[in-house]
DNA sequence: GTCTATAGTCCGATAGAC
DNA sequence: GTCTATCGGACTATAGAC
């Protein structure tokens, strides 16, 4: 409702979720791209999603970005034909970011080193790409309205399938009798939290995950709450 | 950065932080207050955390707030006479909502009981107040420049007098020997989630905390992790 | 206190030269 | 591909009648 009215005219192209486009050209309609055009696009949307997670979609004006990458506005307009589209190509982005270390949850270990792996991959995510967490976290939190078809498609397709690796081990007794999408939703929290709040973390810290020794700090003692619960 | 641009004079002002005004004239310079004047101010308040909280300070629009809270647009700005204004106020009431909770945690009580109240505190917070959540949420993501000094001030020294607590907990032996600061992430980022992502876990479970049944068994479950793990 | 009208500014997007 | 110039809509805030 509030992206609606930025525009005068209602493109409804998120573009074409066409990516790892090669040099040679595909089998499709598509123009392969140059080598400039590939890194000039890349330098954009770096400096989009540095500027959306801070500002939101109507806070980041176009010419923040363009300044940031260096170019001018009609040149950035020149690569992507609206804003809309640099947000979602931009948000795109960070979805495949966000999404790989769940893929990585393997069934055949046992939970202890299966979450532990995943609980230091959330954790350097969060750490290498708090930019991406934050634009992540502020498209859910205003609704998800770019992003609900991945969610209801590709994340619920993952996590259907790891819930049902969690349940498996619950029955043969290894991990505790709860429902795993509470488990998810726990890991990500607090994981994110180190990115998204970054802001509190600092304020009553005095720390971020740059520092590697909070950053150590931080997951290990995630780990054992997790793990073992806190009280004695 | 964002904030600034948008109004042509810069006001400084976040306001006084006067509240609870009370009918008869307090010893200070301010006027009482009528009672329309109140119910007003009140509506304006809640329909502006709503809208706030949903599209950030620039995404939101003083026509969509007087709409909601059913005043024209000069109106609304006879009461708050300017949007940064409106802004910080409104957050000054969604940051008592928030601050409440943490007040209550007991050191007379035993950890279980003390952090069960809080767990359940948040919780219930997040049922009720999913919008005041995601107003703090996104004011935090975006780098808290309006509550930096509440944060600074007030939160710091409550969540250090609550640490003190946490750590005599854990020399008594009654709670694992964890940094507290840490453990309050843990509980905040868990707790908060539900509102804050609320988008996503409807899409990933289809229910959302107004669901008694789901509000139960999220409360359950969370304390079942953070009080005695997952691993078995 | 509440309204209509409007001033003044900002920003997304395009035109068109190079 | 990249730039300067500019159009036109949207938004904050004020003026002024009632």
């Amino acid at each position: 409702m509030a992206r609606e009215k930025t525009s005068p005219r209602n493109k409804t192209s998120p573009g074409p979720t066409h990516k790892g486009g090669t040099r040679r050209r595909s089998p499709q309609i598509q123009k392969p791209k140059s080598r400039i055009q590939q890194a000039n696009e890349r330098k954009i949307i770096d400096a989009a999603i540095k500027q959306f997670s801070r500002h939101g979609f109507r806070g980041t004006t176009i010419d923040q970005i363009a300044h940031r990458a260096k170019l001018s506005k009609p040149n950035l307009l020149y690569y992507f034909k609206t804003k809309e589209a640099l947000y979602a190509q931009s948000l795109n982005y960070v979805l495949d970011i966000w999404l790989s270390p769940l893929e990585t949850l393997n069934p055949d270990d046992d939970p202890e080193t299966a979450l532990s792996n995943y609980i230091e991959k959330k954790m350097e995510l969060s750490r290498k790409h708090p930019d991406a967490s934050r634009m992540f976290a502020m498209e859910i939190i205003e609704g998800a309205k770019t992003v609900r078809s991945v969610l209801d498609t590709r994340l619920a397709a993952l996590t259907k399938s790891k819930r049902r690796v969690l349940a498996k081990w619950s029955r043969e007794g290894k991990l505790a009798r709860i429902d795993g999408a509470h488990l998810l939703f726990a890991i990500w929290a607090v994981t994110q939290h180190y990115a998204d709040f970054e802001a509190q973390v600092l304020s009553q810290t005095g720390k971020t995950l740059r520092d590697r020794q909070f950053f150590e700090e931080a997951t290990d003692t995630i780990k054992r709450i997790i793990f073992h619960g806190v009280i004695r």
